[in-house]
This record gives structure tokens, sequence and C-alpha cells, in this order.
DNA sequence: TTGACGCACGTACACCGTACGTGCCAGCCT
DNA sequence: AGGCTGGCACGTACGGTGTACGTGCGTCAA
């Protein structure tokens, strides 16, 4: 039996397993350090800490963002590219999506997203301070569509009685909610990103800020 | 010494007072007994365990919004008003709101602002289809909007330097990140999300599922 | 050869959520 | 009036948590 070296990689590696195959709450130095089959104070000779251990967790699932940004494509194409490739994550790793939006990223593994997507909307026809505002905008959009999708779906597993279950609501106090209940219970996560990111890509094309002549 | 009945609603108060205080990490059914200066296991009386607690304090900030719809205004008008009231929670409770966002809200809580969002909506001239999904994307933006401002200013506290210094990237790599760093680096939270409602509501105006007409 | 250093590990402590049992007291039934 | 019952405050106890600290073993440098 070949026992590879602790790392700071492997217990983050462990650490991302065990929180998608059971949950965040699973997530204890004592479960991780049994997982890799070694004793729990182990772990504190490469992470100083359990808060940086999952900090070391949201940047390994950012950085596994698979960019395929094409500068010569239609501005919003890239948008809508760079979009997707940030929803992605939260399909390859839906439980640990919900760690990585609720904590404050202080590394810089969130970098070159930045660049990608400052760059495009530059080529787009925006000056530096409409760009970032127009990026803090589509981050906002983002942030909050992968949180509600993760966050309805715990696990994706079981057939949860929705939220907003028809009959049940007061049809006199909410008479639009409970009109549009079956809507509300139903929600195509995907159909509703879409959705989003072209409205946003068409109030950005329609700004008036923006320069013409975008490549 | 008149002692009040213990009381769940005594005791969401005491957590929330508590999380706005010492945040979210401070709070425990010991700590929040002790405020209350009864014993610890009196607590699981009126609630029946700490989860349970946690979506009593979400749903009591939730219901703390203060909305002021005039059926009567113009529809864009509306929308701003209730974004706006969403973003209030943040300052009366900015720490609670984490909670609030990143927990899935089961109860009906959070129903009076989606029925008084649908009737905007419509009013603006949508079916319930589009309407449903405007809601969506809004909410996506807010969520997300809030969670930014509360994450990036865990207390209101120290200055912390700031996510992306300025000078210490690699200005080859990441060239705009670089030059716009000191935008990257300052947000006043208020303009960004004045900014990013603005957008949608005029994405939202020139939706062509929108049928002319609006009171 | 010897010294230092890195790293795996065990023990120990303070704190956590909460299952369970106990006793007090108010209100109702007879 | 007497007795019973049920609600509620509380203490104890158990299995879990993060991590400070000390110990011993291996491997390299001098």
């Amino acid at each position: 039996m070949t026992t590879e070296p602790l790392s700071r990689a492997r217990i983050v590696a462990a650490a991302i397993d065990l929180i998608e195959r059971e949950g965040a709450d699973a997530v204890s130095m004592r479960r991780i350090a049994a997982e890799l089959g070694v004793g729990v104070m182990s772990l504190y000779n490469h992470v100083p800490n359990k808060d940086a251990l999952l900090s070391g967790v949201a940047e390994a699932v950012m950085s596994g963002i698979e960019f395929t940004d094409d500068p010569d494509a239609h501005w919003s194409d890239r948008v809508r590219m760079q979009a997707r490739a940030f929803r992605q994550i939260a399909h390859h790793y839906p439980r640990s999506t919900m760690l990585v939006v609720s904590r404050t990223l202080h590394s810089s593994a969130g970098l070159l997203p930045v660049e990608r997507a400052l760059a495009t909307l530059r080529s787009a026809g925006f000056d530096g301070v409409d760009a970032v505002r127009m990026l803090r905008m589509f981050i906002a959009f983002i942030v909050g569509s992968l949180l509600r999708e993760v966050g309805v779906t715990p696990s994706f597993a079981p057939p949860q009685p929705r939220s907003v279950d028809a009959e049940q609501v007061d049809e006199t106090l909410f008479p639009h909610v409970s009109e549009l209940a079956p809507l509300l219970g139903r929600c195509d996560h995907e159909a509703e990103f879409e959705f989003g990111v072209e409205m946003l890509i068409s109030a950005i094309a329609a700004h008036p800020a923006r320069e013409e002549g975008a490549r």
C-alpha cells in the first residue's frame, strides 16, 4: 500500500468529495482525517484551521471553471459562454457551490474570470467604470441564480413538497400567488438562467454609454 | 424583577440580537439561554431544535420588510420601491441577512412580497409565465447583490485590505484587472444596486412579450 | 555521527446540540 | 376541597466538534 504523502491538495480534494457525497454538515476534521486514513492532527501540518480548509475548497472549485473564451467572437456570445461556465460548477459541485457563494473569497483564484469578463465588456464598447458596473450586475445575477438552484436542491434527492403548495395558500389574500402556484412550484433552472442572461445581454446592448463598433 | 415568560418570539428576538452583535458564529443554544437568563433546556419547550430557531430568525427578518406599495403608481416605480424594501433589511440586519438568503425558506413569510411583485408585473402587462420569469430574475439579482453587500462587510468593521490590492496583481497576466484595480477595490453598494435595478427595469420595459398600456 | 527539523499522531480541553428525567406550580374535574 | 394532570424551567449526561500542545520517528545536513 503506497501511502501517498499527505498534502493540502489531497486534504482539500477529500473535503470536496465528502461535501458532495454527504453535504456540508458532514464535514469535520475528524471525518476528513478518517476518510484519508490519517490522524486528525496530521491535517494541521498542512492547513492552519478548518476555515482555511473551506477557503481552499472554495478556491479549488472556482479554479475548476472551464473557460473557452474566443476573443474574436461577438461580445454577446462571449458573455453567454462565460455565464454558462459559471453555472457549470453548480452542476459539477452542487453542494460545494453553496460554500463558494456564501463565503467571501479573498484569494486570487477568482481573478481570471474577472479578467476575461472585463476584456469582453471593454470589447463591447464600455469604458472602465461601466465595465465594472456591468460585471457586478452580472455577478449578482449569477450568484443569486446559483444560490437558488443549489439551495432548492439540497442533494437532488427527495421530491420535496415545493414551498408553495397550491390549495393551501389563501387565495383571497394572495390571488396572484395562488393563481400562479403551479408555475411557482416548478422551475426549470437552466431555462430561467438562460432567460435572465438574455435579458441582461439585451439590457447591456441597449445601454447608451456603450460605444458602437463592437467586435 | 418581572421575569416575562419565555416564548418563541422572545427567543428568536434574542437570537437576532446576538447575531447582529457578535455574528452568526456566536449563536449557540447555551449562549442564547444565557442572554435570556434561563437554562439551556428551557429553550426546547418553545423551539424544537436549533435549525428551527434559525428558520424563525429568517422568517422574522423577512416579515420585517416594510412595503409601501401604491397600486396606482407606474409599475416601474413600484418595482423600484419593492427592490429597495428588500435591500433595507440588509441595513437593519446585515448579519442576519446572510442567514436569510443562504437558507431555503419553507415558510410562507416570504409570500407577501411575492404577491406584491406578481401584481406589479401583471400590471406592467405580462402574462403569468413571464411575470414569474421576471420575478425570478429580479430575485436572483437582489439576492446576489445583498450577498455581496453583507459578505464583503462581515461586521462593518476592520478596513480590510480589499481582495484586489493594486500593485500586487500581475499586470501582464491580468491587464484589465490591474488597470481597473482602484475601481474594483471600491464599491458603493447603494449606487451599484440602483444601477442594476434601473438596468433590469429598462430590460423589462423593452421586453416584447409585454402588452403596452401599463398603468 | 550527530544535530535539527518535518511531520504523523495521541491526549486533553472547552464548547456544542440535545435526549432524558425531575420537580414545581397552575388549572381543571370531581 | 382534594387530587390529578399537564405545561414548563431546569440539571445532568452523552457523543460530537475544533484545536493547543507534547511526543516520537524519519530523513536529510553538517
